[in-house]
DNA sequence: GTGGTCTAGACCACA
DNA sequence: GTGGTCTAGACCACA
């Protein structure tokens, strides 16, 4: 379900994170499910449990993810997190835009780019 | 000239390291123009000489600057080196891009967003 | 496994990067295979474990081991690194061929030379 | 008559020592005629006067010039040098080709690519 | 003066 | 344990 790739340069606990994000956005975690526990999903990765430990800590205190203690981890509702999302997405594509901008790139360059989204 | 945020989490050589690119591209740095020499850009910023000695390293590696030794670090002609940017900054749209899909954005919200940029 | 001479003019970095890329490149160390950590190298070695840092940074950045943070330096697949390679060698070969060129050696000469790879 | 590459990663004393025994092999300059002195030169060139007086220093103790106290510097003969020269190289390409056989080059491919001289 | 290398050692993030 | 960043400071080559 999760496959880390080791020549990835960010950290192993920030690829995770990420991964779950996605699948939660998109649904294939939904609303009230309940995740795998630390243990479990450290001895199938095979790594460290600390390591999931801090990645379920960064899900919930992010709002993707509710801890019932004894019980374990479950998805959270997405609902208004999408719109902060959004606004994240925005404010990275205008950071990169500007820069873009100095080195003569066109918006309708750009435009072209990200719809050629086959290949 | 420079100014290091210690709030940001990246490295501080790292975030000289940007600045400089940026001034280069936009043509604020010329050039053939000299840099300042580590020691006095190691006092003016109160870093270790070692640090800035890093930059230029990673600056002079990737064709920003070249150095003359005994005399100094030179600003290089950058022509190549817009389109090798150019690149980097597409993946970086593409990168983004993937995740703002995935929360429901169009290229057209993204279209009209980037062209309102007085704002 | 790694002798450093001190006698050589170049910098010990320098020999080491040369050394591991040779081990890498005749497949003594193997794709995948862990490198030994920076601070068990420094040891063993008797050196600064920032030098034997700045050897595998020069290493991952040449595309010849890379990271994995927190775990240690893995050795990288080399494919394309082969082709890079004899480029590099034949811009040696250029340049002293033309200084050869200057003292009236013969591409015959060479030739015959290198032939007699016996002695 | 001598032109200093600026962006050369090597040191300017280095690459005018090149220059002038290249002059010297090549018969540009002939035994007995007198090298331009320190100071001229190093005006032409706009560089220290220290920088010229190593040069030299090198140049006549590798036999290739001689100084005469109060008068200046003479081309020397250098008949036996181009001998021990060819050495030199002979030994350089040996180690290069070492190198080379590991990735997989041929003599003729080598042969091929030293012939094709006028590009 | 200029840059380059290296040591000793602290402190941090990640697993 | 692993690697990454940074300081303080020595010593060297080059101009």
């Amino acid at each position: 379900m999760i496959i880390i790739d080791y020549k990835d340069t960010r950290p192993i606990f920030e690829q995770i994170v990420e991964k779950f994000k996605v699948m939660i956005w998109k649904g294939i975690l939904k609303p009230g499910a309940q995740m795998p526990s630390v243990r479990s999903l450290a001895m199938e990765l095979s790594l460290n449990p600390n390591t999931i430990q801090k990645v379920y800590g960064i899900l919930e205190q992010q709002g993707f993810i509710y801890t019932v203690k004894g019980k374990g981890n479950y998805v959270a509702d997405t609902e208004g997190l999408v719109e902060v999302r959004k606004l994240e997405l925005k404010t990275e594509f205008r950071r990169i835009w500007n820069e873009a901008k100095d080195v003569g790139m066109t918006l309708e360059d750009l435009y072209e780019y990200l719809r050629e989204d086959g290949k």
